[in-house]
DNA sequence: AATGGCACTCTCACATCGAGAGTGCCAACT
DNA sequence: AGTTGGCACTCTCGATGTGAGAGTGCCATT
């Protein structure tokens, strides 16, 4: 299996290339021409029966040309992860538009996946960071209404979270913002646990207010909730895997539904560190319906404080030159981002 | 034209009733075997005949079946404009939905572009409510790190808006209640017009915020600002009309790039008022990209005060019989929720 | 006005067929 | 032993042809 020549080990990458932009399978004899590689299509032949009998290649049906198997693929990206850089200038070019852009997650997110899937030419895929423990910063009431109180929860890290609702009887702006402001000297810097020991309030309101407050919290807490950015999908399409309307269908389907995708990547985030690429291929871990799709995932953030995970999804025959560094980039400013963030939050 | 006889027009409405759920042309033995009308074929095809000439329906080729144009549809239409009720279990089960939901306009737009979908079989566009004249309700500043703070503004109404700004030095938490609690006493509710006048405050930070604001109600106020809300792409999919990928791949584009979409909301929000129904079959209304669909749109809200758009998208041969009921039943819901949101606000 | 009959047209599914591309193998060459 | 040219073989794909089926328009008849 492992005993490939140099020349094997060069012969299939550049088949794996050319199948990679052409999209068709590739014989031996298109190699001869197109790559000036100093031997003849019948030696060429030889090797691939070679590269087919250890199962890194396939033919669709005897006299096509061979079409790489995941194992192929699985090489190719391999090579990829120490060898693919993204050029300096595209580096640049991206640091450039987020220091360009507004200030704020949601921005930064949106930006991230228009750069992704641009970049890449697939589907992005971007979460939010989430703070690993979640710490209580600012809730404020607003009185919209009769009865209808606004509450804006600030959770420490800048995600702000909203919500409505309905008391039983009317109560003043004034009341309000006391509340509020009683219950931010309290509970200013504290977790989720330490919250929900903390019954028993003396105003009503208040107690209200902080069962609010400790739902939301816990909301924030569960790691398949949020909101995933993606950008990209007519990228996708375009490609010939999806030409058939029912694959086609599948995919968006995932991308629509969301809870598929927020499984996916929850548990991606359990298996790789900051730092670290995962490329799944063919629908590897979990992933029955698109077998012919693979993605290129990352996490990014501050490990122990907040992480959040990013990635490219297309077809098996993706970019992967093009998408691996191009995610590992992407990541790591993201990284950075949050780090400047977050840094010296305790202070 | 217009002289259609009785029997003319309830054969073209069985035709385009038949059609849009078969999806292929009709031919005159299939409509005396399915739709036992007392009539032979050959009578039929006289009438259908006729109707051709009229420009009502129209043949791919000699010797398919007929399809209905535009113009069918648009009678189609019009007659289910005045016919077509949603039935009352499907209204209870709705209804239903929205009272068991979380409050909040996010939790509402998401559930009525889901209703809308999975009702009409097609993709669905919800805009958040948006208030005619926008005033200031509340801002509030979160130092989150030393000279990052983070400002959420409320707008009345209940929109909320957060942004993220660096100052030139850090400021203490202190001092940002106190100059939010100036501002909040000074500002509240001021239109942006109001705002803009008043500019050269005596504290520079103070000054900062209020520019600041003033900005982000400018962009609250731009029509073509405003996520839409959307749901159900997979289902249109899965219409022969979108089997060719080509043809997928535009309608797709246009979900995803929301700038055209915004626009054609913001130009159906001109022309409706709310109550009415609109209906654009076959691109109406600058829609050249595509011909081969249509569109129901609805206005909801409170006129004068606060509205929003909705709608359904769908090939031209969408099930409209279901769709407008839907659609007007859905925004009459919201704007009932709309009104009680908003109404008694001055008190 | 409605109908049955009939000739005509057009598509679509299916079969046939040859070109082209690619393969594997073998004998010959370096 | 590795490389190469040659050759027979296989398989797909697009072009072409054909017949069934569906639908039409028209006309003479009821």
């Amino acid at each position: 299996m492992s005993d490939l020549s140099e020349r094997q080990k060069a012969l299939l990458l550049v088949i794996i290339r050319d199948y990679i932009d052409a999209a068709q399978p590739v014989g031996s004899k298109r190699l001869v021409e197109r790559y000036h590689l100093d031997l003849s299509s019948a030696t060429i032949r030889h090797e691939m029966s070679a590269l087919t009998e250890m199962g890194y290649l396939r033919q669709p049906h005897t006299s096509a040309g061979r079409v790489p198997t995941e194992e192929g693929y699985r090489l190719f990206v391999s090579e990829m992860m120490s060898q693919a850089v993204l050029p300096e200038s595209v580096q640049n070019t991206i640091s450039h538009q987020f220091l360009q852009a507004r200030p704020g997650v949601d921005q930064w997110m949106h930006l991230a996946a228009s750069v992704l899937a641009h970049q890449s030419q697939g589907v992005s895929m971007v979460t939010a960071p989430r703070l690993e423990t979640i710490r209580f910063q600012h809730v404020e009431l607003i009185s919209t209404q009769g009865r209808q109180v606004l509450m804006v929860l600030v959770i420490a890290g800048g995600e702000v979270s909203q919500q409505l609702l309905t008391l039983a009887e009317p109560v003043s702006q004034e009341r309000l913002s006391q509340t509020a402001q009683r219950l931010n000297t309290v509970l200013v810097g504290e977790t989720v646990t330490e919250l929900a020991s903390m019954t028993g309030r003396a105003d009503a309101l208040e107690q209200d207010i902080l069962t609010l407050v400790l739902a939301e919290m816990r909301r924030a807490t569960e790691s398949t909730s949020g909101e995933i950015y993606t950008d990209g999908l007519t990228n996708v399409l375009s490609e010939p895997e999806f030409a058939e309307s029912d694959e086609a269908r599948r995919a968006l389907r995932i991308f629509e539904e969301r809870s598929t995708l927020q499984d996916l990547l929850a548990r991606t985030a359990l298996n790789s560190t900051v730092g670290g690429l995962q490329v799944l291929i063919g629908g590897e871990g979990g992933w029955e319906e698109l077998r012919q799709c693979s993605m290129v995932l990352a996490r990014y953030g501050v490990p122990g404080l907040a992480t959040g995970t990013l990635g490219v999804f297309g077809p098996m025959r993706m970019a992967y030159a093009r998408t691996i560094p191009t995610v590992r980039f992407v990541a790591g400013l993201l990284s950075n981002l949050v780090n400047d963030q977050i840094a010296g939050q305790d202070q």
